[in-house]
DNA sequence: GGCTAATAGTTGTTTTTGTAACTAACAATA
DNA sequence: TATTGTTAGTTACAAAAACAACTATTAGCC
């Protein structure tokens, strides 16, 4: 079966990183998502749209696609029922009609304020089996991953 | 989930771990995906099916769901598809007929072990950027994350 | 200017997923 | 041995994601 030169033919799948790395993901988020789908019926794309906003103010949906790493019919939909439930506003590019500029508006901020402290809690929480360094290591080394 | 103290007044979300870790998820493995997508047609439950099969031998859907976090519907809706691609044998377990030993025929065996040393390769280009002790550290913190 | 290509974002359609309800077999217990 | 509860796995239906095709606008270039 084995073609040639593999890098180690004794490697074990359940160590391969991208699963690793997903089951991490998918269970430690577990929580989290249950509290912006429940409290604000909100999906995974939606706060990630107004976490973007939240952190850098004011973004086209293009930009908020790259930084999050969303595709546009995702950022579309989302942008969508954001503005429909008055959490952001779009504002037309006079320059460039073909873009919005896309920021929270006063209750969205607060549903933003309000998510990001969960977050916080939950991300302490997470953050707690490891020692400081190793969690900045672990961090970089995501950060890293995530080009 | 504790309601004040917070941790960090100045918790950045984008350090969030859930998020730092779906990202690393995604990306790292969009193009493994796209092999086992493109070359053989399966999805991501799939593919786990088959390598926890690959792995263990034998094992029950409920056995699958339990080790590779799958939801029941996701191992038998997997289990289906792979068992008419005569990828996997089912063999109804007699002392309780209600459950089934999945086993890879010679056919399935040879896809995994395709696929196994496509993700060999993967996870190596993957690792190259971190050296062996980081690495090391790195699956440590993701299979501890992972429960 | 007029033509083609590219870009920002949207919409429609098809796959996949999530959820709940279901069947069949087993277990516990009265 | 009926009765009720549990468990392994399936199926049906609704929600969400993926993908392709679309509109409107801008950019490049002859």
């Amino acid at each position: 079966m084995t073609q040639n030169a593999h890098p180690d033919p004794d490697f074990d799948v359940q160590d391969f990183l991208p699963y690793l790395l997903s089951r991490a993901a998918e269970l430690s988020s577990l929580e989290f998502q249950k509290l912006y789908k429940g409290r604000y019926g909100m999906l995974r794309a939606e706060w990630r749209v107004m976490f973007h906003l939240g952190v850098y103010g004011t973004l086209t949906a293009k930009e908020i696609g790259k930084r999050a790493s969303l595709h546009k019919t995702k950022v579309s939909r989302a942008v969508a029922k954001l503005s429909d439930r008055r959490w952001i506003t779009r504002a037309r590019d006079e320059e460039d009609r073909r873009a919005e500029h896309l920021k929270l508006t006063a209750a969205g901020l607060r549903v933003y304020e309000d998510l990001k402290t969960h977050a916080a809690d939950h991300d302490a929480k997470l953050a707690e089996v490891f020692d400081k360094n190793e969690l900045e290591l672990l961090r970089r080394m995501l950060r890293q991953l995530a080009r």
